[in-house]
DNA sequence: TTTAATAATGCAACAATGTTGCAAAAATAT
DNA sequence: ATATTTTTGCAACATTGTTGCATTATTAAA
């Protein structure tokens, strides 16, 4: 775990940090789980607000972690575990979010529907968000 | 739209009030775009925060408006063209976001994609999110 | 390996969005 | 016209996120 953070960090030409080593651990860990602010924080031991918002807006511009849109308001963040580059993210996937636990994993499969548009509308990214309850909460 | 505000008030047995005639005012003028508490407050004449927030919440459990997700990170809501209750918000429309003007709209038509989701998953709702730009801004 | 260049951090300060409790005011029912 | 019930508006607070800037850490170069 520790060598594939500093492989990715390297890869990335991104500086060797601890908040940096330390959040990419926990998306690593975390695999399909979007993770909040908010989420990272309590889960850090070094815990600076702003930095680790920025680590996040760097890690997703270069293409390393991606927003998970889930409709409850708080930016997530998952692994990109499709060929992202710093131009395009390609995380063409859908989301669920429980509404009980507030858990939002990215789910496989790419959006497959196609919707009509107004004309002079053009659409660029599309998201698929899939609310309900996950299996941990529906025992 | 005088009238319809405050039949539209009184088939919700909803009190009459400034505010209420307000927003409502706006949604119905509004028609299939989505409006962000801030949008509102902007077109309102008379202002107050905390009693607008309370009306939307108040609109949407009546089912007269309905949020529409976009992945702005803002809630906004839209009236309800579809057959709206208290129990039941049916609005499983497409939402377009402008990523140049901010705008969201509701499209037309119903989601129709069906998602695989891991067993133990139960969807409850879903949310079909374009992300582009609008008519008004590709010009 | 020490220094220089560059990048990242951490603090203060701020902004936007949203919520709760409670007394005063307004709307409806009697 | 009054009583009842709702709604409002204020204060106060919580959460999420951003920017500027001096300090510190990381990497590259001598």
């Amino acid at each position: 775990m520790q060598e594939k953070v500093l492989e990715l960090l390297k890869s990335y030409q991104l500086r060797n940090t601890v908040m940096r080593r330390q959040v990419l651990e926990l998306f690593l860990k975390a695999g399909h789980k979007a993770l909040s602010s908010n989420n990272l924080e309590s889960a850090l031991e070094k815990t600076d607000r702003i930095t680790l918002y920025r680590t996040l807006k760097t890690f997703e511009q270069k293409g390393i972690i991606h927003q998970a849109i889930d409709g409850s308001g708080v930016t997530k963040y998952a692994l990109c575990h499709d060929q992202c580059s710093e131009h395009d993210h390609l995380d063409d996937h859908p989301h669920f979010h429980c509404k009980n636990c507030g858990k939002t994993i990215c789910l496989e499969g790419k959006i497959q529907n196609s919707v009509n548009v107004p004309s002079g509308f053009t659409v660029q990214q599309r998201h698929f968000i899939l609310e309900g309850t996950c299996s941990d909460c529906s025992n």
